[in-house]
RNA sequence: GGGGUCGUAGCUCAAUCGGUUAGAGCAGCGGACUCAUAAUCCGUCGGUUCCAGGUUCGAGUCCUGGCGGCCCUACCA
C-alpha cells in the first residue's frame, strides 16, 4: 500500500480577488501534482479553502454594511467559482469560518501550546479606535510622521521620507478608514508563540535537516540563510482584540479559567493553517474516510514511512509553512500528560505515541507579473479570469500558465508568449494526433491497421514511450512542471519524427501493408500521450481519448502503456487545440494598455 | 535602514560540486515534404553570461563594489 499523500494549496484570503498570480503560484502546480497521483492510483487528498478571519475581512464587511459571515461567504463563492473555471480539482474547498471542526480544533491547538509552556502572555500598548471600539493594525493607521512631518504617513511606513515607522509614536494618529476617528494608545495583552527554540528542538531538528536537502533552492535560501541563520527566530503574537475570529477558550486543559479572554480571538495566521486540517476532516466525514490517516503518524515510525504532507504556496508564505505551522504541529505533543486532561477537552489530534505529520516539502513558487508589472486591479493592470477562460478555454490557459510558472524566479504573463506557447501545443501535440487519425480514417476504414514490419522502429517507439513517461513522472515528482511539459510535448515530437522517417503517405502508393504497419506504430503513441498530458490539459486529454475511442483510464502504473489493438475502431478526429490569430493578441495588448491609461487619468 | 534573490541569444528559459567549445524552444533565414491545424522534418544565423575589480590552472557559477528588477522585515494573510 502506498503512503497517503495530503496536498494543500495556500488558503486564499476571502477578501481578495483571484488572479493568475495566485493560480500559477499555488493552485495549478498542486492540481497538476494531484492529477498525476490520481492517474497512478495514489492515496491522495487535495484540500484547500478560503481564509476568512482577520482585519481585512472585518473592514471589508463593515465598509459594505453586511454581516461578516455574509461577506466572507461571498468571497468564498468567488474563489470557488474561479477554481472551478480553471479545473482546479480540490477534494474539498472549505472555509475557516465554518465553526465545526475549525473552531474547536484551533482552540485545541492553542490549549496544547499553552499546556506545553510555548505561549507567553505579554502586556503591550496599541492604538485603539474609540469610534469602532477596537485596536487597529499598523497598516490601518495614518498620522503625522515623527521624522519628516509628513501628515499622511501610514502606520508602518512614511510615503514621503520612506522611514519605517512605529505606529505608536505617530503624531496625531487616526484611522485610515475615517480621518475623524482619533486614535489613542491603550493597554492590552496578547499571547505570543516563542519560536526561538524551534530550529534546535530535538523533535524538529532531524525533520528540518531533511527538509533542507529536499527543498527547492529558492525556498531553502529563504528559510535557512535568511530566516533561521540570518535574522533568527523570535516570538510572534497569536491573539488579537477583534470581534471576528476563533474566540480564545476560557479554560485551559486542566480546567483552570483563563482570565480576561473577552473580545480576544486567535490571530488569523494561527487559525489559517489549521484550516488545512479542518478541510481534511470535513472531506473525510463526507466521504466516510479517516482523516487521521493523512495527518497523524506513529511516534516510533520513521518519518519517511508515514503520510506525505506537501504544501504548495507562493513565496510570501514560506516562513509560515516551513517554520510557524510546523512549530505549531510539533509542539502539540503532550506525551504522558494527555491522561490528566478532563474528558470534555479530550483530544482530536495526536495522542500518546503519536505525532502530527510535518511537511515533506514546501514547493513554493515565486511571483507572477503581467507584462513586466504587478497585477493590480485598481490600475487596470489585470486580466479577467472569467473572460479569459471563456475566450481561450481552460486548457490553453492551464498550459500556458504551466509553461510560464515562476518556479525559480519571478516570471511574467506575456501575451505574445501565450500565443507562441499554445500554438506550439496545437502544432506539435494537437496536429500530431490529428494527422494520424485523419489518415487512418481516410485510408484504413478508421480502424487500427495490423502491425507489419518495422521491427527496429517498433523498439524505438517503445523506448520513446518509456523515456518520456519517466521524464514526465520524474519532473512532476521533483516539482519542475515546465520540464514535465517538455516531456509530453517531446513524445509528440518523437512521433512527428517517426512519421517523417517512415512516410506512410509514400508507402500507401507502393506497399499498403507497410503503410498500415507504420500507422499501427504511430497510433501506439497516442494513448500514452493522452495520459501524460492529462494532468496539464485534462479536457483536451479526454477529447483525445474520445477520438481514440478509449474509455477513461483505470488508475495504475503508467507503464507499460495501453496498446491499441489491430482492428480497434477509432472515434472521429477533429482539431484538438485551436491556434490564436496574431490580430487577436495585438487587440488584447491594446485593450490592456487602454485600460491602464483610463485608470491612470 | 537591514536582509534575501534575480540579471545568460531578438523573446522565454537551461547549464550538477567551480571543469571540454555556455545549451534548448520560439522568432528569423535556407531547404525537404504534402498525411495534417500554412502543419511537420532537416540545416543555419544568433552570446562582452548587467558593469568594474578580485580569488583560481580554470568563473555564468565563488568574493568585493556598483547598477537595475523583485521579495521579505520590527505585532500585513
Amino acid at each position: 500500500m502506498s503512503r497517503p499523500i495530503l496536498v494543500t494549496s495556500a488558503l486564499p484570503y476571502a477578501n481578495g480577488a483571484p488572479h493568475f498570480g495566485h493560480l500559477v503560484g499555488a493552485y495549478l502546480p498542486a492540481d497538476i501534482f494531484v492529477r498525476y497521483h490520481r492517474l497512478l492510483g495514489s492515496d491522495v487528498a487535495f484540500v484547500c479553502g478560503t481564509d476568512e478571519h482577520g482585519v481585512a475581512n472585518t473592514l471589508g464587511a463593515e465598509r459594505e454594511g453586511v454581516p461578516y459571515q455574509e461577506y466572507v461567504d461571498r468571497g468564498h463563492r468567488r474563489w470557488q467559482a474561479a477554481m472551478d473555471r480553471l479545473g482546479i480539482d480540490f477534494d474539498n474547498f472549505s472555509q475557516t469560518s465554518r465553526r465545526d471542526p475549525q473552531y474547536p480544533l484551533a482552540q485545541e491547538f492553542f490549549l496544547r501550546l499553552l499546556k506545553n509552556g510555548r505561549l507567553k502572555r505579554r502586556d503591550i500598548r496599541q492604538l485603539y479606535s474609540p469610534a469602532t471600539s477596537r485596536f487597529l493594525a499598523d497598516r490601518y493607521v495614518v498620522g503625522t510622521c515623527y521624522v519628516c512631518g509628513c501628515e499622511s504617513a501610514r502606520g508602518d511606513e512614511c510615503p514621503s521620507c520612506g522611514t519605517w515607522l512605529e505606529a505608536a509614536k505617530l503624531v496625531n494618529p487616526r484611522s485610515a478608514e475615517d480621518a475623524d476617528d482619533k486614535l489613542e494608545l491603550r493597554e492590552t495583552w496578547q499571547y505570543e508563540l516563542d519560536l526561538a527554540p524551534f530550529a534546535t528542538d530535538p523533535a524538529v531538528k532531524p525533520w528540518l535537516d531533511e527538509l533542507r536537502g529536499r527543498m527547492k533552492t529558492n525556498v531553502r535560501s529563504f528559510v535557512f540563510d535568511k530566516t533561521i541563520e540570518g535574522e533568527g527566530l523570535v516570538a510572534r503574537p497569536i491573539t488579537r482584540d477583534l470581534p471576528w475570529g476563533v474566540p480564545l477558550p476560557d479554560h485551559d486543559l486542566d480546567g483552570n479559567p483563563i482570565e480576561d479572554v473577552d473580545g480576544k480571538v486567535l490571530y488569523v495566521w494561527f487559525d489559517a493553517p489549521i484550516g488545512y486540517i479542518s478541510s481534511t476532516i470535513e472531506w473525510a466525514r463526507a466521504t466516510g474516510r479517516d482523516w487521521r490517516r493523512y495527518w497523524i503518524r506513529s511516534a516510533d515510525e520513521a518519518p519517511d514511512k508515514g503520510p506525505r504532507l506537501i504544501h504548495f504556496i507562493g513565496k510570501d508564505n514560506i516562513t509560515f509553512h516551513c517554520i510557524v505551522f510546523p512549530a505549531m504541529l510539533a509542539w502539540q505533543t503532550l506525551e504522558g500528560a494527555a491522561g490528566e486532561i478532563p474528558e470534555k477537552n479530550k483530544l482530536r489530534g495526536a495522542g500518546d505515541g503519536e505525532r502530527w505529520v510535518l511537511p515533506e516539502n514546501v514547493p513554493a513558487n515565486e511571483f507572477f507579473n503581467l507584462e513586466g508589472k504587478k497585477f493590480n486591479k485598481s490600475t487596470g493592470w489585470v486580466i479577467d479570469i472569467d473572460e479569459f477562460v471563456a475566450k481561450y478555454g481552460v486548457d490553453r490557459t492551464r498550459f500556458y500558465l504551466a509553461t510560464a510558472m515562476p518556479e525559480t524566479a519571478d516570471s511574467d504573463f506575456l501575451w505574445r508568449e501565450f500565443k507562441a506557447k499554445t500554438d506550439t501545443l496545437a502544432n506539435v501535440f494537437g496536429n500530431f494526433a490529428v494527422r494520424i487519425l485523419k489518415f487512418v480514417g481516410k485510408h484504413f476504414d478508421n480502424r487500427v491497421p495490423p502491425a507489419h514490419g518495422f521491427e527496429d522502429e517498433a523498439a524505438r517507439v517503445a523506448e520513446c514511450i518509456e523515456t518520456r513517461t519517466r521524464q514526465v513522472a520524474d519532473a512532476i515528482e521533483g516539482y519542475t512542471f515546465r520540464k514535465a511539459i517538455e516531456g509530453f510535448l517531446g513524445l509528440a515530437e518523437d512521433g512527428n519524427l517517426f512519421l517523417d522517417r517512415t512516410a506512410p503517405w509514400k508507402l500507401r502508393k507502393t506497399d499498403e501493408a507497410a503503410c498500415g504497419g507504420a500507422l499501427h506504430l504511430a497510433l501506439q503513441l497516442l494513448p500514452p500521450l493522452s495520459v501524460l498530458a492529462a494532468p496539464f490539459i485534462p479536457e483536451t486529454a479526454a477529447r483525445l481519448r474520445a477520438m481514440l475511442n478509449l474509455p477513461a483510464r483505470e488508475p495504475g502504473p503508467l507503464l507499460p502503456a495501453e496498446p491499441l489493438a489491430a482492428g480497434h475502431e477509432l472515434g472521429t478526429p477533429e482539431v484538438l487545440v485551436q491556434k490564436i490569430e496574431a490580430d487577436e493578441i495585438a487587440a488584447e495588448v491594446e485593450a490592456l494598455n487602454a485600460r491602464a491609461e483610463s485608470a491612470d487619468s
